[in-house]
RNA sequence: GGAGACGUCGCAUAGUUCGGCCUAGUGCACCACCCUGCUAAGGUGGAGUACCCUAACGGGUACCGAGGGUUCAAAUCCCUCCGUCUCCGCCA
């Protein structure tokens, strides 16, 4: 949710970032309009409520003989009350609705427009050549016996895979060299619930535009969490964190489930775009003096990742239209595949600043003692779809493929993948 | 899945029998000040969260796991849900 102060003090800055967004302008105003009568209908109701207060104490205190007059004199106030009570609440409701349907204001510098407004920010490492014909990762991967989709598609659907052999131990191997990092840069590791209230995945923004994407099991009104993110926000809602020492960090790893709901037809090539894959996914819980440094930070990590693994890559900063509701700003990590001539996403790094902390109701205590909404900010530290990028870049023509050298320890020290006979 | 107990302002507890004197008492911890010649004790006061009104001082409203209901009035009565614990059953 966005601060209501700003909707007072700065609506224009609203107005343009819903402009840059290519979401609704108008929905400022009326956000302005909803404030206005959600406070008359407080006040209204808080009034009413306090001479009732008054009633029942001259109730209690008459004697015996009065009380039946006082009483009877005292329903039709109660009836004021309950009126005023559930005018009041309609209209915090209707303000909310509407508040919450408002997205984060972007920051400066994030460029309007849709997916291709990205503004580029830097290329990294050389893109590989071939002198000959490069496999795309399906063919590597079923050569290597790592990737199973037939049987993915016999046992699940469209869009479900088997890691079987080499690939399950590579899927592994990424998320431990994660984790490595992660905890060595402070991030403590959690491991996650995937499956959430509907409060949690409301509060995280994933419920807004895009609720069609998010698997939802109607027997449990739980909804399966398309990234660990959820819980890790979900995490400390409804409480008042101790930035003193600086900023919280965790590493959450989870399983993720996204319905791809809007994908029809797009990558439905191996495990590019899937309904289930892992992912190690870095979150912190930052001062908000301290957001856009802390994004830098995990910016910079997923960068070392990336170029320690021997992908070429570019970071983009993303258009407004191409943001979450909760971002303000998101960098995108694209590496290249050589097979597809494009980049591809491999990590994504969200800005929420207070937005998220907001809606969850996680603060801090400033030094006047009073309590604000904590910033919040996430980003990929490992995942499933690497291993497209990996297989193709570092592929030979026999089919073997060159295990860079950040990953063999976590392999055993195995330095080529063999295809299978 | 069955039976039972419990969920109170940081922690621990009182209050729930018979609704109003509980806008919630007490202890510990905490903060400020006082006292004290000493790493202690004592005294006084303060202290939760959110929202509304106010230039400010200050005032008001809500919150006793969550949500409904009964009532002039609910921590207290009724219903639903959630969570914790104990016992039993079932299953990897």
């Amino acid at each position: 949710m966005i601060d209501p102060q700003l909707l007072r003090d700065n609506p224009d800055l609203v107005r343009r970032s819903q402009e840059a967004r290519g979401d609704s302008v108008a929905l400022v105003d009326e956000a302005v309009a909803a404030e206005v009568s959600r406070r008359d209908a407080i006040a209204a109701f808080e009034q009413l409520r306090a001479s009732q207060n008054q009633f029942g104490k001259q109730v209690a205190a008459a004697p015996k003989d009065e009380k039946k007059a006082l009483v009877a004199q005292a329903q039709s106030l109660a009836a004021e009350v309950k009126a005023a009570s559930a005018a009041a609440s309609d209209a915090e409701a209707e303000f909310h609705r509407i508040v919450g349907s408002i997205g984060n204001p972007i920051l400066d510098g994030v460029p309007a427009g849709g997916e291709d407004d990205f503004v580029l920010i830097k290329t990294v490492g050389d893109r590989p050549t071939f002198d000959f014909t490069p496999r795309d990762h399906l063919e590597l991967g079923e050569l290597l016996g790592a990737i199973d989709m037939s049987r993915g598609a016999k046992v699940s659907g469209a869009r479900f895979s088997f890691l079987s052999g080499i690939g399950a131990r590579l899927e592994i191997a990424i998320m431990n060299m994660g984790l490595d990092r992660a905890i060595a840069a402070g991030f403590i590791p959690l491991i996650t619930p995937t499956l959430v209230k509907p409060e949690i995945m409301r509060g995280t923004g994933f419920l807004g535009e895009h609720a069609d994407e998010v698997y939802h099991l109607a027997d449990d009104d739980l909804y399966l969490t398309g990234t660990s993110e959820v819980a890790l926000a979900g995490y400390h809602s409804d409480e008042i964190l101790d930035l003193e020492a600086g900023p919280i960090r965790y590493a959450g790893w989870s399983t993720c489930y996204r319905r791809e709901a809007g994908s029809a037809g797009k990558d439905t090539r191996g495990i590019i775009r899937v309904h289930q894959f892992n992912k190690l996914e870095m979150f912190s819980y930052v001062l908000p003096a301290d957001a856009e440094a802390e994004h830098e930070r995990l910016l910079a990590q997923q960068e070392g990742m990336l170029r320690d693994l021997g992908l070429s890559y570019r970071v983009i900063d993303t258009a407004a239209g191409d943001l979450g509701s909760s971002a303000a700003r998101k960098y995108d990590v694209e590496a290249w595949v050589p097979t597809q001539d494009a980049y591809r996403e491999l990590t994504s790094t969200s800005n929420c600043t207070t937005y998220q902390a907001r809606r969850l109701d996680i603060r801090y205590r400033t030094e006047s003692g009073k309590t604000a909404p904590v910033s919040t900010l996430n980003g990929t530290l490992a995942t499933t779809r690497w291993i497209v990028a990996i297989l193709e870049t570092h592929q030979r023509e026999d089919g073997s493929v060159v295990v860079p050298e950040a990953l063999r320890p976590y392999l055993g020290g195995l330095e080529i993948l063999e295809p299978v006979a």
